[in-house]
DNA sequence: GATATGACATGTT
DNA sequence: CAACATGCCATAT
């Protein structure tokens, strides 16, 4: 049946997709969800990326820490645990944060290397 | 099918 | 550089 890919697949091959690229990201870079998604072949599904994320499943060893968005900035208020939590693993990556931002110039992950 | 929500991105103030 | 407003798209109800 190849009418039910005629311009988008199905959401579980694009979760599958977005979970993949997120286990790309290797230690010490990060990445912005727009650009996840755009690897993921879901350009401009930013948002999308973050749905998932939110979701996770328990069990996914997704390193969602390194998952951040384009501004640098961390997605969530520096009042939410998560947000100790991203900045912790992120400097167990040798990521250095400062003032909930990352240095991007410096950490940002590219696909090609 | 419409409305409301969201771990975003971009532009303007 | 930071805060606010608008646009984007998928999911949930």
């Amino acid at each position: 049946m190849a009418l039910c890919a005629s311009k988008r697949m199905p959401s579980e091959e694009a979760r599958s997709a977005i979970l993949a690229i997120l286990a790309n990201i290797p230690a010490g870079k990060v990445a912005s969800y727009g650009m996840v998604a755009e690897f993921a072949g879901l350009k401009g599904h930013a948002r999308y990326v973050g749905y998932i994320l939110k979701n996770l499943p328990e069990g996914s060893k997704i390193p969602w820490h390194r998952v951040i968005n384009a501004s640098g900035h961390c997605a969530f208020p520096p009042d939410s645990p998560q947000y100790k939590t991203q900045i912790e693993k992120l400097t167990a990556e040798n990521i250095l944060v400062l003032g909930g931002r990352v240095e991007l110039k410096h950490h940002l992950w590219k696909p090609k290397g």
